[in-house]
DNA sequence: TTTGAAATGTAGGGGGA
DNA sequence: TCCCCCTACATTTCAAA
């Protein structure tokens, strides 16, 4: 089945190949997926090329690095002139590490990660004196079951 | 400043220069940190076995692969026998990306990407269907602003 | 598919805390 | 003493023709 206009099949398995372990040689997928290895090389050099891959990146336990710390902060704005500026302060932060505009009671979510509950305090603060944002509303993390798993896509591994 | 007792300064330092872009070369990551290629290559083979790189990833762009939907569930259980098997259950569900206990007016917090939003509806028809989940709030997400930064570790970069 | 260039990964020796 | 770094080299992988 072709997932979309972006992948086809193959794509999908090399991604998928390739999210437990980006640094698999690329013989080693080919052999899993039934190409050449120069094959596989094309695919993703064209894959990178098309923003279907933005980037090789790292999964490091949060944990020991100092950021044992997690929460959840729901953001509301005034409905004034500033609310287009918060989510460019938002990303000034460093401790927030994601950020989506929402529908519902609030406008933004934001995973938030420190070192300890104290820092958190901290980084609301720096929150609550960004132009716009009229409140905020916590959630604190106690255990992360998982989170960045490799890739399952849509309509791989059916077939 | 030493980080915490599981990395030091110069690991803190490697993790960030291959956050970014996970296959650049151990002699490139070397100039960067001002260590000899061995070095930055026994650093990274020490911070693997100690768990403090978890895998060697890579970033897909959720849009260009069938996954435009995304939402946060919010999960309560009903407080019964069963509130310890409901995270191994949603574990089996792909478009569960992570998952959190948290603390608060609900027990679990899901990000959860789908195709569309017809296809949520099926995935929470499932979360329902597993025993112990009491009611779901679901918050559809308008935009993602960003996600999965290049990592930014406390105490890196201030000296 | 082939082939040169480059990166990885291991071994052994040396120096500083 | 112990830990970490460096040089050197064999093997593997990349990337373009």
């Amino acid at each position: 089945m072709q997932v979309n206009i972006h992948i086809d099949d193959v794509d999908a398995r090399i991604l998928t190949a390739l999210s437990g372990d980006s640094r698999r040689s690329y013989a080693d997928v080919a052999s899993e997926v039934g190409l050449s290895t120069a094959a596989v090389h094309e695919r993703v050099k064209k894959m990178i090329e098309r923003g279907v891959i933005e980037r090789f990146s790292l999964r490091v336990d949060p944990d020991r690095v100092g950021l044992q710390f997690t929460a959840f902060v729901a953001i509301r704005n005034d409905g004034g002139a500033h609310c287009r500026d918060i989510a460019p302060r938002l990303r000034e932060l460093p401790e927030v590490l994601e950020l989506h505009s929402v529908a519902g009671e609030h406008d933004f979510l934001a995973k938030i990660r420190t070192t300890h509950a104290r820092a958190l305090e901290d980084v609301l603060y720096k929150i609550k004196a960004i132009p716009g944002v009229a409140r905020t509303t916590s959630t604190v993390v106690l255990n992360t079951e998982f989170e960045d798993r490799p890739l399952r896509l849509p309509g791989v591994g059916e077939g």
